[in-house]
DNA sequence: CGACTGCTTGAATCCCTTCAAAGGAAGTGG
DNA sequence: CCACTTCCTTTGAAGGGATTCAAGCAGTCG
């Protein structure tokens, strides 16, 4: 049941580094309360101080905060095998909000649990730790996306990124995905109106490099996506270039 | 010599996950190689895999990313006491170039010492994991400053942020502190315009909110600007509220 | 004192937002 | 099974914040 944890984590961290048998035996018994949680539902909220982090087994969850009035921004999206809120272990008021995007099951996991397995396991703090690490380069790139790229650039390095990551964890087949998210959302993710994604999608759409319906993007013409974006996965940090699209 | 690194993180850290003893030991006796950087030289580049991390002892860092021809982003700043690229630590191929803004003094310290140090001393793994957690806190907030505030409440903030920063670390008096970067620089931090920043400080000074000459930045009516930024401290995740300004 | 770099200002243009409204898809209840 | 609601998408039009182009100005350095 618990593999999840220990799969997923080995699928972030170079095989080199991989968990020693006694660090792997010690995730997969780490206890993990599981939880079923509604769409659009605050899993953490900004200003809490969480005493677990979570890991996401199935669904999506973003990270975002409400700005004066109405406005929000989403800074990152999470799918099943992240840990959004790692940071929580040591860092002790959130100041962002994570949310459901969809149904989604989450399995929540002590503080107190996961600092006993770091210490007695320093190569499972490292990899949690460098998964921290990847959102914080996830996060630097969201930056450079809406400081500098224009909406279709903007939008189109969105797609690229969700559906490799995707990819790497084995959820998108012949360059399609699931993308639950609405065009307001889209917009809050992007710094974007709503009415202002509706015409980018339509163009992105209009131009063949997508076709995006029922919550599922299908990618039509990788390399111009790729291209149209201004696309270059290093900042993802991913294991392997298998998952990488060609 | 080395206590900088050591004051630097217990300044960083709760009191009461302060470092034991020994540990505060090992890390003074850690081996920091100090090197003297002109302003505009790159410390580190993307694409390269660094076998060191850096500290800053003394100046202005940033990390930034060059998009297609000559747009820049700057994702974030550095100051004394900082250690920006403890990421290098677990990710392998950098994904951003950091970068001097001010003729600098930098401590590279090697990985594999850094690691030892973790390995032996769980609290100094949770110190430096704490500050990596903290930059990525910033990096959030600036996708938010980036994706949602316009050009002043953006600037207001930014300025908000660099003077609590520097006051954290006793580099701010009378609400005022350095603040060694070009218009130019300020556009690239901000996504905007280098005209646009011009205009945009022109009215934060005709509103007599700040002022800022000669590479100096003074908080002329804090309560104002904070209410022009929507400037909430949080996410900075500073130790005491001492440092927080009235 | 030129050359350079950074700051300032004006004017035209454009990307994106806001306001407004209509069309579609999905779910609920009578 | 069809009205009815609700949420999401789509399209039009007007306005604004920011960019771009361009040029003048100021401080600094060899």
């Amino acid at each position: 049941m618990n593999t999840i944890l220990v799969d997923s984590l080995l699928r972030k961290i170079d095989p080199k580094e991989a968990l020693s048998a006694k660090g792997r035996a010690a995730l997969a018994a780490l206890p993990i309360q599981v939880t079923q949680i509604e769409p659009g539902q605050d899993i953490v909220r900004d200003g809490e101080r969480p005493t677990r982090s979570f890991l996401v087994i199935e669904g999506f969850i973003c990270a975002s905060k409400v700005i004066e009035e109405g406005r929000r921004q989403i800074t990152s999206i999470y799918v099943p095998g992240d840990i959004p809120d790692l940071q929580s272990m040591h860092i002790e008021v959130m100041d962002i909000t994570f949310s459901t995007m969809t149904s989604s099951t989450i399995g929540f996991m002590r503080h107190s649990a996961l600092t006993e397995l770091c210490v007695a396991f320093p190569d499972i703090a490292a990899a949690l730790w460098r998964c921290t690490l990847v959102d914080a380069a996830i996060y630097r790139d969201w930056v450079i996306n809406v400081g500098q790229r224009q909406a279709y650039t903007r939008m189109a390095h969105l797609f690229c990124e969700i559906i490799v990551r995707l990819r790497a964890i084995g959820r998108a087949k012949d360059h399609s995905c699931d993308l639950p998210m609405t065009q307001d959302e889209l917009g809050q993710a992007l710094g974007l109106s709503t009415v202002h994604v509706n015409r980018t999608v339509a163009r992105l759409r209009r131009e063949g490099l997508i076709s995006l319906t029922k919550k599922r993007l299908k990618i039509l013409d990788w390399a111009r996506l790729k291209d149209a974006g201004e696309f270059d996965p290093t900042y993802l940090h991913l294991r392997d270039e298998a998952s990488a699209l060609s």
